[in-house]
RNA sequence: GCGGCCGUAGCCAAGUGGUUAAGGCAGAGGAUUGUGGCUCCUCUAUGCGCGGGUUCGAAUCCCGUCGGUCGCCCCA
């Protein structure tokens, strides 16, 4: 009998091959564009106490209701594998002391958990990229925050992206808004969306991103959150869309656009993209002034987004596939004493800068220099029994056929005669 | 958690009840014992996600299960 074969657990995928560089793509220039932000990557551990979630997350959402990794270990402790990656940061600043240090500019990146069906675009092991900004409410804030993340976007040429634009106000702001919805919407109630109908008890402002059309329907005529907004929020609100246009960023007002998390206040954003499929968000974000005390910090406004990587490789992907890096050498062997010898020369080159690749097979030289060219190999060092007397190595430039002698080692350790040598077989073929 | 479709080698795939499960790509070996790209030959699934059932006989039909995919819910 046989059992059922080892595999990765489901909602989760491992990532390699062609696949790997994009991942290393995206985060080389998520370092870059960050770094040139100043913003300071900050790595969290993957779980943290279950209370820290439902405290900064919200007990009514459906992440901490329904979807998260929780489990006890050996300590009777309740943990939790992060949904998410706010509610550690905050964790994280308030632990060291950090909110009374001035504005602090953060960027996490990382494997988040969410028990959920999995689907184009979402994983139940999923990685974020996400920043976060402590200790300012200033508007510019919020601004380059967003600014930020489109920069990112930009440099990963992922075209037809949306900025969505909102302010769920301030806290009072939202509940005027949330009785006037309920006001609205409960003549209508029977003929509402059954997740709605239920929603609007429990959760009204989520029936504003209903894909039901009967509902969508009614809520056309619905009271709209930005006409709800305080003094205060409605100036902030003014501020950042003019600090957006300012900056020449193209953003579209959503009054509908409600986040699923309860911590945001005033500014609420969502990057959006139709090339997903049923998902629509490629990132998201907003200002959550609260949500520090909330954990037990002093009073301290913030503002963040995150961004769901594999959707970001779903969309790199029907960009095509980034060249893989080339292979400079193949170094070949065969007979007694070229063991040491191919050994010696790999690391020799290696050390040039060069990308170089032993072959240790024994299978015969054609063999050999057919796989260096298989791989793409610009040239191909051959060591046979004959060079481990003569101490002169043939280099045979592939593209060209071209061949020729280098003394070991003196022509091995000289670091600017291969430069030299790669850029003269590389105009040869011009 | 709910619904549709799907699951044959590393990849793409033919096969829909009847002898040893096509083919292509990739891989290994050889023709070519120290020199690549072309060509040719050989090899690579006692097994069709897994488990059970029906049948003289199952990749093929049935049930369950696991996984994938698309959509719903929700979200990044």
């Amino acid at each position: 009998m046989t059992s059922a074969p080892l595999q990765a657990i489901r909602g989760t995928r491992d990532i390699w091959g062609t696949e790997i560089r994009l991942w290393q793509y995206l985060e080389q220039h998520a370092r870059d564009i960050l770094g040139r932000a100043n913003y300071q990557e900050i790595r969290t551990p993957i779980f943290e106490a279950t209370e820290l979630f439902q405290r900064g997350i919200g007990e009514g959402t459906d992440i901490v209701s329904k979807e998260m990794y929780t489990f006890t270990d050996r300590g009777e402790r309740s943990l939790t594998l992060r949904p998410e990656g706010t509610a550690g940061v905050v964790r994280s600043l308030i632990e060291h002391k950090r909110l009374s240090q001035g504005v602090q500019r953060c960027w996490y990146q990382g494997a988040m958990f969410r028990y959920e069906r999995p689907q184009a675009g979402r994983q139940r092991q999923f990685h974020q990229l996400g920043v976060e900004v402590f200790g300012s409410d200033d508007p510019r804030i919020d601004v380059e925050v967003m600014a930020v993340a489109l920069e990112f976007l930009q440099a990963l040429e992922i075209p037809n992206l949306t900025l969505e634009l909102n302010s769920v106000g301030d806290p009072a702001d939202r509940q005027r808004y949330k009785a006037a919805l309920v006001e609205y919407l409960t003549p209508y109630a029977a003929d509402l969306d059954p997740d709605s109908q239920v929603r609007l008890t429990k959760n009204p402002l989520r029936i504003l991103d209903s894909k039901d059309p009967a509902t969508q329907a009614i809520l056309r005529t619905a009271p709209q959150l930005p006409q709800y907004l305080g003094k205060a929020a409605q100036q902030h609100f003014e501020q950042v869309q003019q600090g957006l246009q300012a900056l020449g960023l193209a953003y579209e007002l959503n009054p509908r656009l409600v986040r699923g998390l309860d911590y945001y206040t005033r500014t609420a954003f969502e990057i959006t993209t139709q090339d997903l499929g049923a998902q629509s968000a490629v990132g998201g974000g907003g200002r959550y002034d609260h949500l520090v005390e909330e954990l037990g910090g002093t009073a301290t406004p913030a503002v963040g987004w995150a961004m769901g990587l594999e959707r970001l490789v779903v969309l790199l992907q029907k960009q095509g596939e980034p060249p893989a890096p080339e292979l400079d050498i193949y170094i070949v062997s065969q007979g007694a004493g070229t063991a040491t010898l191919s050994l010696q020369i790999s690391q020799m080159l290696r050390a040039h800068g060069l990308r170089v690749e032993m072959d240790v097979s024994q299978s015969s030289l054609g063999k050999q220099i057919k796989r260096a060219d298989k791989l793409g190999s610009k040239a191909c060092v051959i060591v046979g029994e004959t060079e481990v007397t003569t101490r002169q190595i043939p280099v045979k430039w592939l593209a060209t056929g071209v061949q020729e002698l280098v003394a070991f080692p003196s022509g091995f350790s000289d670091p600017a005669l291969w430069r030299t040598k790669f850029r003269q077989a590389t105009s040869m073929l011009r």
